[in-house]
DNA sequence: CTGAAAGCGCTTACAG
DNA sequence: CTGAAAGCGCTTACAG
């Protein structure tokens, strides 16, 4: 049988009260009460009952917001669900979330969904910062006020947040080339697909990938980096371009676009000939690795990125939890053929 | 704010009491009634607050067994870490765990330990079945007597479980071949490695990677499987003999008893010209693979099938909820050098 | 078959 | 600064 706060209060000879008073550091208490309190907590070993406590906190309702930039982008319907995933869990627990989404990356259109939310007086807020220093500082006003800041999937420099939730995309990008050198013997050249020079992960990957390259496998080199946007058009066309002019021998993806830029592979003729690596397992590319296109893709546990991101605010608002590191990184998870779900 | 069963109660005219049992199909109620306040709750969209239940629940006491092979198997490890944070989970909820561990396989010892666990009137039972008729038949026979039985990470034919949690051994087994298939061209003999031919999870490992081999990679050829019992020592002079007698050029550890193997390896001289593949992520399969002896190695997600297992018996016990599915596999995980955490 | 009341463990106004 | 009491939403003996 645990203890209760009940025993705790008998055996100090105070109220059930005053008990709580001490071993959740409210005011209004005699110091030398509270200290004598949280010993006799200690000896008898208490251990807080959480179901009740939420019970008991139910009346005060908590709102988190969430703020995506997911609209039209697949990968993030497994980040969606694994926040879905998370609201349920903790709707008993008397939290809500104000939920919210972008399409694309325009500064402006976040900073204005950023207030909107705000006006709702959340308690915490995950999101997908857009590196800007508007947003930045926005977010930062946010958090001075005391609403706590979760970044999701991307980080962004000088946040001040109570943790950042997603992918180490360094090793990310090592996983990649390990995986290229591994699937090669031979001399070979790799062009490099990326979103955005402006997407610190984006860059990180690529960082990864040269890094192992450069120690690793010397016989590789990379020759050239293409820019899409995250777009499939541009890369459709880019990829088309790179292929007709001086095709390489692999190519490593290592953000969206797959889709435009396997368009490219399979108009060039040079499907199954050139060995592909990308990044996440959208449909898109699920299919491309059943079609033996893809070699393997390196994935970042999205589902656990939103409900982790969700769930790392809710156990800090509820239970003053406060995460173990500043960077909840997600397992770079590599896929094939045959070990897609 | 959520609708409550008091607001249910006034609604339909009656007390809390009735609308409890209308809820929870207890009996000694007015059918006509119940089926009102059904009525009434489902057009309220009425969501039963599951920590409010979970508190008052917490008077009645809940055991659940769990008896693992795991000792001095370090595969369990995280299997264990997972039960341990379930444990933490549910505490809160008047949940406790009976545990106990065994070492090897045993099936004298594990029916024993069975009875010994029955002993204590828990409500459930996770286990890590032994394929023995006596083992099964007991396990049949407290399920019978309503204790759900979970199979974690082995399966057995004929239990009548809640559900089994593990991985999908077929998929590992054909996960583990197109790495290899990736990872070279030309002609090629490999050999398999495996536990014991009476475990079925081994057996399906061998059986999905001969299968690949057949259909995608007809250039490699299975051209013998050792069986070390799971034993380093076993493996070692197995592996060792093999390789001095008629050296193939991969090798598939489908089990246990790497350590043992790899040290076979590297007293061969045939280290690093060898490619490897195995399974789990254990501290020595790590360090193989950061000494680049192993290529690669699938792994099961281990913390999550303990933590899983618990939690479905839990989730049934405390709530009723159903497993979606009597299977509930854990993903197989590719890890190389530059992804194992 | 039904209701009123007490209880699960913790929190929170409200007196004093 | 402290205690008594009511409350969170659901369950459970106990009367009737």
């Amino acid at each position: 049988m645990a203890v209760t706060i009940k025993q705790i209060a008998e055996a100090a000879g105070v109220s059930r009260g005053t008990v709580d008073r001490a071993l959740n550091n409210r005011s209004g208490i005699n110091p030398e009460v509270a200290k004598r309190v949280r010993e006799i907590a200690a000896e008898l070993h208490y251990e807080p009952n959480a179901v009740a406590k939420a019970l008991a906190h139910s009346q005060r309702k908590v709102q988190i917001g969430v703020l995506t930039n997911s609209k039209g982008n697949p990968f993030f319907d497994k980040v969606l669900r694994g926040i879905a995933r998370a609201e349920r869990e903790i709707r008993s627990f008397g939290v809500s979330l104000i939920q919210s989404e972008l399409t694309g990356y325009n500064p402006e259109e976040q900073l204005a969904e950023i207030d909107r939310i705000a006006a709702q007086k959340p308690e915490g807020l995950v999101i997908t910062p857009i590196n800007d220093p508007r947003v930045i500082d926005r977010l930062n006003e946010l958090a001075a006020a005391g609403i706590r800041v979760v970044a999701l999937n991307t980080d962004v420099p000088g946040l001040d947040k109570l943790c950042f939730v997603g992918c180490d995309y360094l090793q990310s990008g090592r996983t990649a080339a390990e995986l290229l050198g591994q699937m090669t013997q031979s001399e070979l050249r790799v062009s490099i697909v990326t979103g955005s020079f402006r997407m610190l992960g984006h860059n990180q990957r690529i960082e990864g990938f040269r890094t192992v390259l450069e120690q690793d496998y010397p016989r590789i080199r990379l020759v050239s980096i293409i820019e899409t946007e995250d777009d499939n058009r541009s890369a459709y066309h880019q990829v088309g371009e790179l292929l007709r002019e001086d095709p390489p021998d692999a190519l490593y993806f290592c953000a969206g676009g797959v889709a435009g830029g396997l368009r490219a592979v399979e108009e060039s003729g040079l499907a199954g000939k050139l060995k592909i690596i990308t990044v996440d397992d959208t449909d898109d590319v699920k299919n491309f690795l059943r079609w033996k296109l893809i070699n393997a893709t390196v994935c970042q546990q999205p589902v656990k990125q939103g409900y982790e991101s969700v769930m790392t605010l809710f156990r800090f608002l509820t239970q003053k939890t406060l995460p173990k590191s500043k960077q909840r990184l997600t397992q770079n998870e590599v896929k094939l053929r045959y070990n897609i779900e």
